[in-house]
DNA sequence: CTGTTAGCGCCTTCAG
DNA sequence: CTGAAGGCGCTAACAG
């Protein structure tokens, strides 16, 4: 059968408390033990039991990342920046922590669903990446979860996400209100005033702030929303394409797109140049995030760099406490507008 | 204190036996009683104790997902594909099953550590994703520890990478080879001779394949190979933009270059550009997996494409066993040719 | 520094 | 269909 701990005492001629503390590391032990220990470990080839010391131990080594979809860079990213800080010897048991990352697709029921299972298995801590879903009873239930986790020990950490009130939580805000304003006023600074806008998909905070921004840009300037001049679409490439045809029949006139993001964009920028228009001469086109291949387009896009690694490392250190959280619990994390070549003046 | 299954079970009026049986699921329970459990645990806001519950049982709900790099979508698409798969109900303990990634870092170590971390966690299946490591002792490392992870009742399947001897993974390998074969066939129809390659990173399974595909191409045609013609380097942009730049020196008669991937080439892409010279009038380009991006290039990238969904989707099925695997525990993913704007005949 | 002793919370025979 | 009882493998006080 399979080996356990007593196995190896046994081997080691020690007790099963000395080999437990030598497997963790965290109390004082005879070199020579140790070194009899690690030799029984090691021939019998044995391989501590997680589920049975997480029980004895009220806590596990495991610690979840929720990403809203896990093929987009966007939340590679930061989840790969997460994981570089959180591993490493400290931990209990062999001293490895376990980083997992979990793919909710957006889906609000389905990150209940994860933050469950993650409470369920006594996460050493939980990190939320990207914008939340705006529906008050969601959200309430988001927050009643996150409660309860850190109630239980777990640390929570958002990253990329408005804060959760009433919450524990620690928050990592993107300013994508700011963010969005910069873009808009960099287009009408060069003189463009139809802007289309393809916004992300409703009811989530990162369409609301992205898109705020854009309003209160154009206000800034006395300029008149036309509502006819934004479409809503998810965060994909299909999305930018479809919703710069549908923009293009609206206002022939506009001389620039807006999208959510990179992905969009590069949508936009298909569906322009298959209609024979130019970029930038014919229209401008913008996106947001930066992600790595939106400086390989062509033109180049010109977008808000969101420092999304830097974030994820920081949203790690802060759940493993190897930082402190900022004051208040929240920081504000702020873009930079990336001027490139598919802006231009109008024609 | 945090409640148990013992609370729920007094003020639900049965015994522990029985809410762990409605829990579960899988045994028998009048609906009336089950309806009170249910209550109760509603009541109560219980949460079922992950690490006990491993430990009684034998077996998690985990099934983990090994990546070489989490931010790369190829990666990313196949993991959300397996997760895809996994879900639902069916697993122990309220039906849901756990999808958990990790991110090796493309490490031969951080991929056993993951591998040892699953097995302590006593994990359902193992899904190991895209090339290995080309080395004869990491590999039998590695083989020993899926023996031993099958051995215990992990199912382990390989996604996207070469079979392990002597091993019970089942694997659904790419054929790199045949689609690193086609792509060069296809730039020497269309009068090619002095092709660069940009090779991914040395000692993996997957560079070595597509480099000899396309070696058998150029010998298929009698075409001596040029050790020139061919740079290493990992698997990314940059990388492909500093071999660009190396194979120009090297070879300034070149009229055309296969990367890696699809990254790479958007690093080719550039470094021509950067240098005056037009795709494909005078460098053509392809690259490897067809990617979302890749359609968005400018020109749209030639590159095979890979079926990462349906693959990754399939590995699901297969771990979960709603699949049957294929005979022999091995099958061979083809690639599909993509003929797009980035290749054409030499000047 | 090391051994002994109790559980951690749940699942699973075995009776009833 | 339901209850009782034992133990899964490990850790954490306590002693020594």
């Amino acid at each position: 059968m399979t080996v356990t701990l007593a196995d190896v005492a046994a081997r080691a001629q020690v007790s099963p408390a000395t080999v437990s503390r030598v497997l963790n590391g965290n109390y004082p032990v005879a070199a020579a033990t140790r070194e009899r220990v690690l030799r029984a470990v090691d021939e019998l080839d044995y391989v501590l039991n997680g589920p049975a010391s997480a029980l004895a131990a009220a806590t596990s080594d495991l610690v979840g990342i929720l990403v809203n979809d896990i093929a987009d860079p966007f939340f590679g990213i930061m989840a790969g920046a997460v994981q570089s800080e959180i591993g490493g010897p400290g931990g209990r048991a062999g001293g490895e922590r376990m980083a997992v990352v979990c793919n909710t697709g957006g889906s609000p029921e389905r990150e209940l669903t994860y933050l469950t299972l993650l409470q369920r298995q006594r996460a050493a801590a939980v990190i939320l990446t990207g914008g939340a879903v705006e529906d008050a009873e969601h959200a309430e239930a988001i927050a009643g979860k996150l409660r309860r986790l850190t109630e239980a020990g777990t640390r929570v950490v958002l990253c990329g996400r408005p804060p959760s009130p009433d919450t524990d939580a620690v928050a990592l805000t993107f300013d994508n209100r700011g963010g969005g304003q910069q873009l808009t006023e960099h287009l009408l600074g060069l003189g463009h005033r139809r802007i289309g806008y393809i916004a992300g998909p409703e009811e989530r905070t990162t369409t609301r702030h992205r898109l705020e921004g854009h309003r209160a840009a154009l206000a800034a300037r006395g300029i008149e929303d036309d509502p006819a001049l934004t479409v809503h679409g998810p965060y994909d490439r299909r999305s930018g394409y479809d919703a710069t045809d549908e923009l293009l029949r609206r206002a022939p006139d506009l001389t620039a797109v807006v999208a959510a993001n990179d992905t969009v964009a590069l949508g936009a920028c298909a569906a322009l140049r298959d209609k024979g228009l130019r970029i930038p001469d014919d229209v401008s086109v913008a996106g947001f995030d930066d992600l790595p291949f939106s400086i390989d387009a062509v033109p180049a896009l010109t977008t808000v760099r969101l420092p999304l690694h830097e974030a994820g490392a920081r949203a790690g250190r802060i759940a493993m406490s190897k930082e402190k959280p900022p004051p208040g619990g929240v920081a504000t994390v702020h873009g930079e507008l990336m001027v490139r070549g598919s802006t231009a003046g109008p024609r």
